[in-house]
DNA sequence: AATGCGATGGTCT
DNA sequence: GACCATCGCATTT
């Protein structure tokens, strides 16, 4: 994981296809990164841009910090903080494949327990988003500040040595009303992305 | 398929 | 008081 001491645009592709793991004592869930995108303390889109303040200042601390933000009155967000100490800058999980505690993340998306047989796009709505992955992951606001790259932590991000082949695409950011046209979305071929088109 | 909108609360002006 | 790095549901094509 060196390459998150990069800035966010540098960094946010190599993300892809690591393991975002969750142990609570619900459980351990694990899902593979297949969608994220890129966040610069000089991006008018940025939390950061206008300045260091007591919501965001996660995103100013060391590389692989993690910076958990609250939105529309009900959603958290997890983002994965790169480059220096100082710099308020990091990339946000838009979306993972489920690899291990599907029937927990099941429970904590629909507040029942997982059935014996399950439509498709009731497995890809678990975690094709931002919020999603969060609910799923168990990831609140207490996970904000944390060291993600910390073995012994709950919530933590882990390496994968699979090498495994997917395509891999580069679009503008979705849900933001400024730096529209900014190329710092990017994600794989997995059927898992929130959204194909931006 | 695509579009529209309400929910709901923290943050900043 | 306005604005959200969203989601789920309703309505229209």
């Amino acid at each position: 994981m060196d390459f998150l001491q990069l800035t966010a645009p540098q960094a946010a592709a190599q993300l892809l296809g690591n393991l975002l793991i969750s142990e609570t004592p619900e459980g351990r869930v694990c899902g593979r990164i297949v969608e994220v995108e890129a966040y610069t303390q000089d991006d008018p889109a940025s939390h950061t841009f206008k300045g260091h303040t007591a919501r965001n200042n996660s995103m100013f601390q060391q590389a692989g910090t993690a910076y958990v933000y609250f939105t529309y009155g009900m959603h958290y967000c997890i983002n994965i903080v790169t480059d220096k100490e100082g710099t308020g800058s990091g990339v946000l999980i838009r979306a993972v494949e489920p690899v291990e505690g599907i029937e927990i993340m099941w429970r904590r998306r629909y507040k029942e327990d997982m059935p014996a047989t399950t439509a498709r796009q009731r497995l890809l709505n678990l975690t094709n988003g931002p919020g999603k992955v969060a609910q799923a992951f168990g990831i609140t606001r207490e996970d904000d500040g944390v060291n993600l790259l910390d073995t012994s932590g709950i919530i933590r991000l882990e390496s994968d040595s699979t090498t495994e082949a997917w395509r891999l695409f580069n679009t503008t950011r979705i849900g933001i009303s400024q730096a529209k046209d900014v190329l710092w979305r990017w994600h794989t071929d997995s059927p898992y992305v929130s959204k194909t088109r931006p």
